[in-house]
RNA sequence: GCCCCCAUAGUCUAGCGGCCCAGGACGUCACCCUUUCAAGGUGAAGAUCGCGGGUUCGAAUCCCGCUGGGGGUACCA
């Protein structure tokens, strides 16, 4: 061995089966990018194993190492997304396991143990350099065309001034000794081979002052420790991935397969934020996201079956997906595509009962129906289904059935613009006398007889010399108070006898009144 | 600046040397259906396969260069 030291990350999976992670820190809601990444972990170890016979374990681990970016209370909301998203785990922080804990902050004792073993062999040195020698050393190299980064300076420092510097308690870090020749060559599983120059690789801070891990070092620890066989992470790590592969080296460990999975560009370019809408779980929920849809529109997003399947349930995933094809390239979150996605599982793949349970919620916020209203037993529930019956092809989101179901919730209507009442191409006084024509001719109709409405009701407008078009808007528009509805005799059952009755009279009586002061006609 | 990844229509993708003067989907447009809006059906426009060199009888597919986009460059993950 000369300096032409060679290292590789392992290829093949152990036969003892597949172990694979995901890792989110508790910085906040839960990313799309991140949920995509944690589906991939989630379909090889439930799916793709288990098809090929192995053991397939999914685990939790929080990475809690950054006490600054702790936000309170994301650990449970990254579970409770996990959740409603459709992923279960065999092994995590709420669920325990044989390698417990789960929770990185828990296990500090463990990273500084090894942190101290790779100083022992000569692979880490404590740096008591501070944080303004730091920044001045980067600011040189870069002015000077060297790569910014730290120089080194405690990696020669003389035993006994490492041990001085001790006694008088000074604040270190642990760094990585990077070897400083050779190369090291890492193997993606979706990329293949990466080959790095060592002299690139910079000596990584491991431990920090405050005594917590770096996530090189805890990451590659615990997925050690806890006999991870595949890492599957977004490709930022891709850069400090060759460090990695050093440091299980280091170790003396096997290194697990790496896939590092294609980034999720915004729609312009550049990372995914706020602005570009919706990127946190509990954001596309509360949008009236399926999470079916969403899971479906995300695997898309990086990875295909044939090129031509589009719709795919969690067990046609289970059965399909391989991580040979997850692509390399990066892909754009398209909104318009997800929405898509969402209203064809609405409009086609959810029977009745399950939208009209899942509509609750929004109806409840908005306070059209009680929040128990999902139960089949509620009150309630007969009318929402019926609405869920009616609306189901005009829902994109579950957001929308407030606005789209509440003429069918409510008992009244707000004021009518009479306006609206006068369709186009007709007199405001023939559509006031269609009407006052209907009124009387509801008391002669069964609502519950579809088609005997419709021929009464076409009848009436051949009697008033409109067309069915004018005559149906009038009526449309007086019973639901808008222009646009589901099919009007369906909807008009729906609605029932008496609210027909009473609207079309408040409808007609709000035309009466602006007839009097006139409007100008609709055109 | 330096290191690295990626590159088929506006977007997601199929394609892994001849079956491709490139297939599917979203979006867009038109028509059909129709009492409105959807849903559905049919069809259209949209890609010199980023550019330039090779290799080969033959390249979207292999190699090199360039360009473009992106990522990393923290005691954050």
């Amino acid at each position: 061995m000369t300096d032409q030291q060679t290292a590789t990350s392992a290829t093949t999976e152990p036969s003892g089966g597949v172990r694979v992670r995901f890792a989110p820190s508790p910085t906040g809601a839960l990313h799309v990018g991140g949920v995509r990444t944690a589906l991939f972990d989630w379909l090889f170890a439930r799916g793709e194993a288990k098809r090929q016979g192995l053991d397939g374990a999914f685990v939790l681990r929080i990475e809690d190492t950054d006490r600054n970016r702790y936000v309170p209370g994301a650990v449970e909301s990254l579970v409770a997304s996990l959740r409603w998203f459709g992923l279960d785990w065999d092994e995590g922080p709420d669920v325990g396991g044989p390698f417990a804990p789960y929770t990185q902050s828990e296990r500090t004792d463990r990273y500084r143990a090894h942190a101290e073993s790779l100083i022992a062999g000569g692979h880490a040195y404590r740096c008591f350099c501070p944080p303004d020698r730091l920044e001045r050393v980067r600011a040189e190299r870069q002015a000077a065309g060297l790569p910014p980064g730290y120089d080194r300076h405690c990696r020669a420092l003389p035993a006994e001034d490492v041990a001085a510097n001790l006694a008088a308690g000074m604040p270190h870090v642990v760094r990585f000794a990077t070897p400083r020749q050779g190369e090291t060559i890492v193997h993606d599983l979706i990329r293949g081979e990466i080959t790095y120059q060592n002299a690139t690789l910079e000596d990584l801070v491991l431990l920090k002052s405050d005594g917590y891990p770096t996530y090189h070092l805890a990451n590659v620890v615990d997925d050690h420790l806890m006999a991870i066989t595949h890492i599957f992470r977004g490709p930022e790590w891709i850069p400090t991935a060759p460090v990695h592969v050093l440091l299980y080296q280091a170790f003396g460990w096997s290194m697990p397969a790496l896939l590092h999975v294609p980034l999720i560009l915004a729609p312009g370019g550049g990372k995914l934020s706020k602005r570009h809408g919706a990127t946190g779980l509990e954001e596309f929920q509360a949008q009236g996201y399926l999470p079916e849809a969403l899971m479906n529109y995300l695997v898309l997003l990086g990875w295909s079956y044939d090129g031509t399947t589009e719709i795919f349930s969690r067990a046609d995933l289970l059965e399909k997906f391989s991580i040979r094809r997850i692509s390399a390239s990066p892909g754009t979150f398209d909104h318009d595509k997800l929405r898509w996605f969402n209203q064809h599982y609405i409009n086609h793949i959810l029977s009745v009962d399950d939208l009209a349970a899942r509509v609750v919620p929004f109806l409840a916020d908005t306070g059209l129906v009680d929040a128990a209203a999902a139960a089949p037993s509620h009150p309630q529930h007969a009318q929402v289904r019926e609405a869920a019956a009616l609306l189901k092809d005009r829902l994109e989101t579950l957001a929308q059935a407030p606005d789209l179901m509440g003429f069918l919730l409510a008992d009244a209507l707000a004021p009518y613009d009479p306006l609206t009442l006068v369709p186009k191409k007709t007199e405001p006084a023939a559509a006031l006398r269609a009407l006052e024509a209907t009124l009387a001719a509801l008391d002669e109709v069964d609502l519950a007889d579809e088609a005997a409405t419709e021929a009464r009701l076409r009848g009436l407008a051949e009697e008033l010399g409109l067309k069915t078009g004018q005559l149906f808007m009038a009526i449309r528009v007086a019973v639901t108070g808008r222009t646009q509805s589901p099919p009007l005799f369906a909807t008009m059952h729906v609605v029932g006898a008496d609210r027909c009755r009473a609207r079309v009279a408040a409808a007609a009586d709000a035309l009466r009144r602006s007839v009097a002061t006139p409007v100008p006609a609709g055109d």
